[in-house]
RNA sequence: GGGCCCGUAGCUCAGUUGGUUAGAGCGCUACCUUGACACGGUAGAGGUCACAGAUUCGAGUUCUGUCGGGCCCA
């Protein structure tokens, strides 16, 4: 039974993580009988690793799931990765690019078999990060969204949405990235501000000698793409060249001005280029006016021939040059001004994004949005905390198209197929072997893929099985909470709603969690491409997972963000290493005393048991303390208040547990004494306190719990399926909190005294209480535990009798006076002369307060007598405290 | 430009519906290797709750504004 004498979680941790899988514990069943609880992780990508943000994530899924099991609701929590389209197929081909090798050369088909073998190989990456950190997941239900089953759901709505008009094919300007060589949605964009420049560029007017139009433009090389100039009807600079055209310069192109309030009079010269083939704004704008377009660059990011024979195959950056240098030398470049602008950037791969009008497969997101922002409105769907809907909303009140198809070979490929007799496009949900327009067999499948992000927004129900009606559906959807970052909210949280709602008429989970990020020490987002990440199995490594788990859980109350510091971490472990020496104390003295390991019988909550007929003070108190902690351990985790979970059993483990109910208990033991009721009493509350700790620390938790309850009949195989504590009513002693209160202040008081006195420690000193009643019959009870834990001689005096000489405590409910020479009563002077202004302070302040007609008029009479009743005892204590001075 | 959040002890942050002399962890100071723990114990120092108004008997907490910082969207 004996525990190593310093807490070394690398001997155990890898044990358990691995037990708690073979077990099966985790496994759950659909026709268990409790009530349901189930949480879909959000799926990671493939090709990731699990950084210090996804920790905080997954530690609060673990804590909530942990803490259902342990009250005994039908349970699951379900893993699994995406297939992160883009993402993987970078990875796979720049393996290839190793030798030489491109995705063209080997073939679409050979190539997605190329990534099938790089995820069996790789891909497990971040699954064996999750057994490591103790996710108790249930593995037998592990999902990726390219599995056969995720990708039916995702061929049904798909065929559905198709069906119903709400997904369509056609030419719109996207956000195209020449790097990947594909579209991506807008939510796939970053934007930086950037320090640029701001061109005027003289358009010489047709017809009017030396007249000129000046634009103003932040791209310069897309002048070459323009199809006419916008000017605002009511801008008189200009009504008399309504009608007129311009010349384009280098181009040479005559091109009309247009009339557009796109063009504001007030800003800049008041007129603007129209560039329909590369300006999002400018593409409505040729819509309007019946524009042609003249798209200057390519999808890999170089000018085109329509750019003109000096301009083609040049890239953007070179073309933007040799444009402002040739308008220079034209005379036409008339200022260039600093301008602060936003660029856009591919998340992905940091290339700047060009804007490009290609034919895309879009949803149509409206009727689509509608009940999903009503979802929300009516609470069926709830934001924790709840500013989030706000953010929620916003976007999807504003929503636009979702343009889901990627130019890639990695992902579902659109269940689309083109007919080449009659153009007409057949979508189904089996495999067409003929046009279903013309009959024609001549049919070819569409080469786009869908957005990862497609499948994604299933992930709650086609986990679970979804088109089909499997009882795992019936039993554990709705999903019961959502954990995620907020980063995600748009990207997947709304399309799950919109999907759920779409696909089962019911909202995909009850609740959203929504946790902070974790930052680093500068408060940077961390990332893979700042190189800032922390590595949790690093950190883990080194400071076990529990105190990786609890730094993190205590650092991240709901809507703030997560600073991640080693020092958190390293206390954390100090507590670890806490609770195993806790339990090392008690195992050795359990040895000591004669006994055998006993735990007790499993219940919720307990009371204490009479240690030779009576109750000690001790025990009611500390089976009071550990009711009231389950009580608010249970609130703080239905509420997802996680931090405040921790914070509750950290306190009552160290502050309560340790140092003052084992202290104690260290008079009670007797060699020998075999297996008596102070002993129950201990474990009982241990072992409760082992369940309330374990959802936040599973390993320690189960490691110690194990070796206590090995022996039990009955028992439940682990820690993680034994009951969680509760509050109980009947077992709160207020009696017993209020004597113990006292008797900490006696103790304290004692101990100060004592420390101002700056004498030996080792000393004991003599000390006298004086006082009446309860509070002496308490003295009198408790006297060994003062004597020892204050280390003094005491005795007992009423509280009329004289003080004797030393340094005096003066409280509401007794004096006390330790024998300390008279030399050593300086800083016992300055305290309580320091006492004496406080107090002073303090009762003016409730003087004035109690003597304002309108306070005792309006406040609550609870309040009013609350307030007297401390102004009395500020007041007595004021009185005491001057005598005490007045004595020294 | 629209929206959200933050400003409390040296540092990082709690403080739920307004009502004890505002708390924790780390750090700091002094003392202590007392029968598990120095990853420990005991005692202690440290805050005009960013600023200015308003509401209220009463504001760290509600409202308005100012300043400073962060984030999201356009």
């Amino acid at each position: 039974m004996e525990l190593d004498k310093i807490y070394e979680p690398q001997r155990f941790e890898p044990h358990w993580a691995e037990w708690w899988e073979t077990s099966g514990i985790f496994k759950a069943d659909a026709s268990h009988k409790g009530r349901a609880f189930s949480i879909a992780i959000p799926p990671p990508n493939v090709t990731g690793s699990l950084h210090i943000g996804h920790m905080i994530g997954h530690t609060e899924m673990d804590m909530v799931t942990r803490y259902h099991r342990m009250l005994g609701d039908n349970t699951l929590w379900i893993p699994g990765t995406d297939h992160a389209g883009i993402a993987t197929q970078m990875v796979v081909e720049r393996e290839l690019a190793k030798n030489g090798v491109t995705r063209h050369d080997l073939g679409r088909e050979k190539f997605e078999e190329r990534v099938w073998e790089w995820k069996a190989q790789y891909g497990g990456n971040i699954e064996r990060q999750m057994r490591k950190i103790g996710d108790s997941v249930d593995w037998s239900r592990n999902r990726f969204t390219f599995d056969p089953g995720l990708s039916r759901a995702v061929r049904e709505i798909f065929v559905r949405l198709y069906e119903k008009g709400l997904i369509y094919r056609g030419e719109y300007m996207v956000t195209w990235c020449p790097r990947c060589g594909t579209a991506i949605s807008d939510l796939e964009v970053n934007h930086e501000d950037t320090a640029g420049s701001l061109w005027e560029i003289k358009y010489p007017v047709k017809g009017h000698a030396d007249r000129f139009l000046t634009v103003a433009t932040t791209r310069p090389e897309t002048m070459l793409g323009d199809t006419a100039v916008a000017i605002n009807a009511r801008d008189e600079r200009y009504t008399d060249l309504h009608g007129a055209t311009v010349i384009l310069p280098l181009a040479g192109r005559e091109i009309p001005i247009i009339l557009d309030d796109m063009a504001d009079p007030e800003f800049g010269t008041g007129v603007v280029k129209v560039t329909p083939a590369h300006d999002p704004n400018d593409f409505e704008a040729g819509k309007r006016h019946n524009l042609p377009h003249v798209r200057v660059i390519d999808q890999s990011g170089k000018m085109t021939d329509d750019a003109g024979a000096a301009y083609a195959g040049l890239s953007r950056e070179a073309a933007r040059k040799k444009v402002l240098a040739d308008l220079e030398a034209a005379g036409l470049l008339s200022a260039t001004k600093p301008h602060n602008l936003p660029i856009s950037k591919c998340q992905r791969c940091q290339t700047n994004v060009e804007p490009l009008v290609s034919k895309q497969w879009f949803v149509k997101m409206e009727p689509l949005a509608k009940p999903a922002i009503e979802a929300v409105e009516t609470g069926k769907i709830e934001f924790v905390p709840e500013n989030w809907a706000n953010t929620y909303f916003h976007w999807m009140r504003n929503i636009r198209d979702w343009c889901i198809s990627r130019q890639l070979w990695w992902g579902h490929r659109v269940p689309a197929w083109h007919c080449t007799d009659c153009n007409e496009i057949t979508v189904d949900r089996k495999d067409p072997t003929h046009c279903h327009s013309c009959g024609s067999a001549n049919i070819t499948q569409d080469s786009d893929v869908l957005d990862t992000w497609f499948s994604s927004g299933l992930w709650p129900f086609s986990t679970l099985g979804w088109p089909d009606e499997t009882p795992d559906l019936k039993a554990y959807y709705p999903t019961s909470v959502l954990i995620t970052g907020f980063d995600i909210i748009f990207f997947w949280v709304a399309r799950m709603i919109v999907f759920g709602l779409e696909c089962t008429g019911e909202v995909p989970f009850r609740q959203v969690y929504i946790h902070g990020l974790v930052r680093d020490a500068e408060r940077q987002k961390m990332s893979k491409t700042k190189g800032n990440v922390i590595d949790p199995l690093e950190v883990t490594e080194k400071y076990g997972t529990d105190a990786v788990r609890m730094s993190l859980v205590l650092a991240a109350p709901p809507g703030t963000d997560i600073i991640s510091s080693e020092d958190r971490m390293q206390s954390a472990r100090a507590f670890a290493n806490k609770i195993w020496n806790a339990a090392r104390f008690l195992f050795l003295n359990l040895e000591r005393a004669g006994a055998e390991p006993w735990a007790p019988e499993e219940k919720t909550a307990y009371s204490p048991e009479p240690v030779d007929g009576a109750l000690t003070l001790e025990d009611r108190w500390i089976f009071s303390s550990l009711n009231t902690c389950a009580g608010e351990v249970n609130k703080a985790l239905e509420a997802y208040r996680f931090h405040e979970a921790a914070n509750l059993v950290w306190h009552f483990f160290w502050d309560d547990f340790c140092d003052w109910y084992i202290e104690l208990k260290k008079l009670r033991f007797r060699e020998g004494s075999g297996l008596d009721a102070n002993w129950r009493n201990i474990l009982t509350v241990f072992e409760s306190a082992l369940r309330l700790l374990h959802p936040a620390m599973p390993f320690i938790t189960e490691e110690l719990w194990q070796r206590l309850c090995k022996d039990r009949e009955g028992r439940p195989v682990s820690i993680a399926l034994a009951q969680f504590p509760q509050f109980n009513e009947a077992v709160h002693d207020a009696d017993a909190v209020k004597d113990f209160a006292i008797l900490q202040e006696i103790i304290g008081a004692a101990r100060n005294l004592r420390a101002d006195a700056k004498l030996d420690p080792k000393q004991q000193l003599d000390a006298l209480i004086y006082c009446d009643g309860s509070i002496a019959a308490l003295a009198t009870a408790q006297k060994e535990a003062i004597e020892r834990l204050g280390n003094v001689a005491l005795k007992i005096e009423p509280s009329t009798a004289d003080r004797a000489k030393g340094a005096k405590r003066a409280t509401p409910a007794f004096d006390i006076v330790l024998a300390v020479p008279a030399a050593q009563l300086e800083k016992q002077r300055d305290r309580l002369t320091k006492e004496i202004g406080d107090l002073e302070k303090v009762i003016a302040n409730s003087q004035r307060q109690l003597g304002n007609e309108d306070f005792v008029k309006k406040a609550p009479e609870k309040v009013l007598a609350t307030l007297r009743e401390k102004l009395a005892g500020y007041e007595a204590q004021l009185e005491k405290s001057r005598q005490a001075l007045a004595e020294l």
